[in-house]
DNA sequence: TAGAAATGTTTAG
DNA sequence: TAAACCTTTCTAT
């Protein structure tokens, strides 16, 4: 499910809700092995760096959290509901409760490993990083830009439906090399990164599209155009009324408008 | 009821 | 580049 601006809103929320606080936590599917450790124990703060996600308990450690495709959380107030589905872990005080889904990885970590990932991700643009790194990586590639910012040892957090919108809004092709995009058009990519994903969820959606290109007006269809490409194949662009096109690319399918972002 | 797809990453070949 | 893995949800038969 979730890019970084999720996964930044679950670290403020959980925080919210239960940092600070002693928490009782299991695993009811019994694949997270180490649940039984920290039942009972202080959970210090959340947190949270590009996709990845970090529950510290201190001297107990840090249950690193990464959602995968299909990971989801789901929490709210006691009384927490009985389990059902494959939950992997619970995490619960007398007010709050929290159940996590699917993730690719639920585990213990030390301090050190937490560290060791830092150590390997890009700049993340919802931590307040700078972009210097992330231009100064894609400037010496010849990879297309689109693959790139997939990866997160070049910029940590974007996931598929922001590298489409990204450089929709943006103008640039998908398929330029990374060393033929302007330093200054990956600082704007940058920057509307840091401005887009604060905010950018809607009824559980990322949204990109500016209010005014969206078509409204009519009916129930108002704001229901909340990308400009992403998952939009074969229908017109919102800005050009040209085809919006797909093709896989870095594994994953790509969407992108072939007459604003022309090559 | 089966199958595909989904905002992702790692490992193998 | 392909396959494997985690789980739910929506569509087609």
């Amino acid at each position: 499910m979730p890019e970084g601006n999720e996964i930044h809103r679950w670290a403020e929320m959980h925080a919210g809700m239960f940092a600070g606080r002693k928490v009782r936590v299991d695993s009811p599917q019994g694949r997270f092995t180490d649940a039984a450790a920290l039942d009972g124990r202080v959970l210090k703060g959340v947190r949270a760096v590009g996709k990845h996600l970090g529950y510290d308990f201190g001297r107990t450690g840090i249950v690193h959290v990464h959602m995968g495709l299909y990971g989801d959380f789901s929490e709210g107030r006691q009384p927490m509901p009985e389990p059902r589905g494959a939950l992997r872990m619970r995490l619960w005080d007398k007010r709050h409760w929290l159940e996590l889904r699917g993730p690719t990885d639920c585990s213990l970590w030390s301090e050190e490993e937490w560290q060791t990932l830092l150590a390997r991700l890009g700049p993340d643009p919802l931590n307040g990083d700078e972009p210097a790194k992330m231009i100064e990586r894609i400037g010496k590639r010849r990879t297309a830009i689109g693959a790139l910012l997939m990866d997160q040892s070049i910029v940590s957090g974007l996931g598929n439906i922001y590298r489409a919108e990204l450089l929709f809004r943006a103008g640039v092709s998908p398929f330029r090399a990374g060393a033929e995009v302007e330093a200054k058009k990956l600082e704007g990519i940058w920057k509307d990164a840091c401005a887009l994903m604060p905010d950018g969820m809607v009824d559980r959606r990322i949204v990109t599209t500016r209010p005014k290109d969206r078509p409204h007006g009519k009916g129930e269809a108002m704001d229901e155009e909340v990308h400009y490409v992403y998952r939009r194949t074969g229908r017109p662009c919102l800005l050009c009324g040209k085809k919006v096109e797909t093709q896989v690319m870095a594994g994953r399918n790509l969407f992108w408008c072939p007459g604003c972002q022309a090559e």
